[in-house]
DNA sequence: GTGAAAGCGCTAACAT
DNA sequence: ATGTTAGCGCTTTCAC
């Protein structure tokens, strides 16, 4: 900057409200300087202007996700993105893995980057070491899961509603024998679709204590086994309720390999690519990635522009999406 | 910094020695260092040092792709990531939707805020805009195209290759009328595929002038279209080569709703979730968009350590993946 | 409409 | 082993 000041034949301070389009300018001086800006190749550093600018804001948002290579979190990023844009915000993305270390050490990496906001799909037990931040006026938004140990703005799917909406769906088309393939149990979503089915499974007075469960299935692999061993056993389901993709592929492959996916009813929670082009196409509840990240970086801007609401949990409704494999009647 | 330091009774100096881990503190002074930072939850501003630092990195990378939406984008995203991850790099994305202006827009906002490095799949016709930014140091390495008016490192599929390897496959199972359907005409990745496509034609004598060709396919409904339209024109193909995923998808529409599925063979050139559970399973060319993105990781980390090598091009090779839809021989 | 001086939070280059 | 001073590239404040 002060290379093109001394090019344009100006102070550096002139420069300073040309670049930033602050008023009391001659145009012929705003000429001169973007010409010697042109000339100098000058680009401004922004970071050094955030350290004395008072509203602090480097126009930077952490967002941290499962990963950025599954389908979920790259539209919910996507959406946050285009949020962003809007604001002339860019966007630092990691992947957690599940992994509670690499979410303490990204969310450090964050902060020592001054990010104006943080919008995170938490792995850690607790999120309490994030309270000192959030008072510092950090914005922080959990999309995904609950946060425990600290307070704010929250956006999920409505998980229960949906496992529910997905268990009536099989009970209405008679089944009541009703299997349930969960992953991981501790983790907010599972609990709630969990919750979801049962109680759904309750009202239509079946015993819970007889219904098959099988949880903490983490790939297509364990999943698959899990399906086999339902069959394996006296007296297996009619119906199949899977609570997540991979576990819902898992599935699948299960049936086709016992040739059941024409006889056995199979709705999933979340929706995938190709599901409706499979033979039964698959009924799913649906999940809206995009709109929790548009809603996500909502609020980070908000409380950036100074809204001062209480924390608000936010839940962005699930669809139940027909397709054949929901459809199957029992046998008998 | 200054308030840590007062609290722990130590010039400012020793704390920055003890953030950064440098030498030359006494164990008692870095403990009452660490408690005082604690106390007031110290984090450093790594801008500010960055400032100063001679070094300037602000160990930050910027990538920009199609959208983080897509699989390819985020496999590519992912590897780059834990590459980025193990060097304390954060990383900043981008979609940039084959706009240029975004591209532009984005490139700006990136160097504004000081990325060591960039890795561009570039929409802009000509790149030669980012000369200035190399010039001054800034590793750029290209993947997924070809850059135009500029020189730099560059991570590229085996585009031709695989073309040729789909198409050789399709003339082995005894196919001569061998239809292509491509994407955008303009992008490297379709030209280098149609190349690829081509050429095997005619080692196998067959006269490219009478090949049908369609390009310019977007999306799954445009690919739909035009897979029909080659079944209501006279001689239909009895193999398809499609050069693209979602292009691959319209045209498996397309068969299924001609009923023909079963008796036309199709390679599609890019790998997707699920292929192998259709019916016919597809048979692919597929991409290794992690060892792209590792790749170029590895390209930007090691310029930034002082590789003065002269740019080059990397290839990574495609791989031919036979699942059934490839293997359905002509009628006759 | 313009510029000079101070200072943001830190590190470099020297002290001590 | 520790502290002091200057200055990174900018914005703020205030003077002209």
């Amino acid at each position: 900057m002060r290379h093109v000041a001394a090019l344009a034949g100006v102070g550096i301070k002139t420069v300073s409200r040309v670049i930033n389009d602050e008023p009391n300018v001659s145009d012929a001086t705003i000429a001169r300087v973007m010409d010697a800006a042109q000339r100098l190749n000058y680009q401004p550093n922004l970071h050094a202007g955030n350290l004395r600018r008072t509203d602090k804001k480097t126009r930077t948002l952490g967002l941290l996700v499962g990963s950025v290579a599954n389908p979920f979190a790259g539209a919910l990023h996507r959406a946050v993105e285009d949020a962003a844009r809007e604001r002339g915000t860019a966007v630092f993305a990691s992947s957690l893995d599940d992994d509670p270390l690499r979410e303490r050490g990204m969310v450090e990496a964050f902060l020592r980057r001054r990010v104006d906001g943080l919008i995170l799909t938490t792995v850690t037990k607790s999120q309490g070491y994030l309270i000192p931040e959030q008072e510092r006026g950090t914005p922080l938004v959990f999309v995904d899961r609950q946060p425990v140990g600290i307070e704010g703005d929250v956006v999920v799917s409505d998980n229960a509603e949906g496992a529910a909406t997905a268990t009536r769906h099989l009970l209405e088309y008679g089944h009541r024998r009703i299997a349930y393939l969960g992953d991981r149990h501790d983790i907010h979503t599972a609990v709630e679709r969990k919750r979801g089915f049962l109680e759904q499974m309750a009202s239509a007075g079946i015993a819970t204590g007889g219904i098959p469960i099988i949880e903490d299935l983490h790939d297509e692999q364990s999943a698959r086994l899990a399906l086999l061993s339902l069959f394996a056993a006296e007296n297996p389901p009619t119906a199949i309720f899977s609570s997540q993709n991979l576990v819902t592929i898992g599935a699948i492959r299960g049936l086709r390999e016992l040739g059941r996916q024409h006889t056995t009813a199979l709705v999933g929670f979340d929706d995938f690519v190709l599901a409706d082009m499979l033979d039964p196409a698959i009924t799913v509840v649906a999940q809206n990635p995009a709109r929790i990240g548009a809603l996500a970086a909502e609020r980070v801007f908000a409380r950036l522009d100074g809204d001062q609401a209480p924390d608000q949990t936010y839940i962005v409704p699930t669809q139940l999406i027909v397709r054949g494999s929901g459809e199957i009647r029992p046998r008998d």
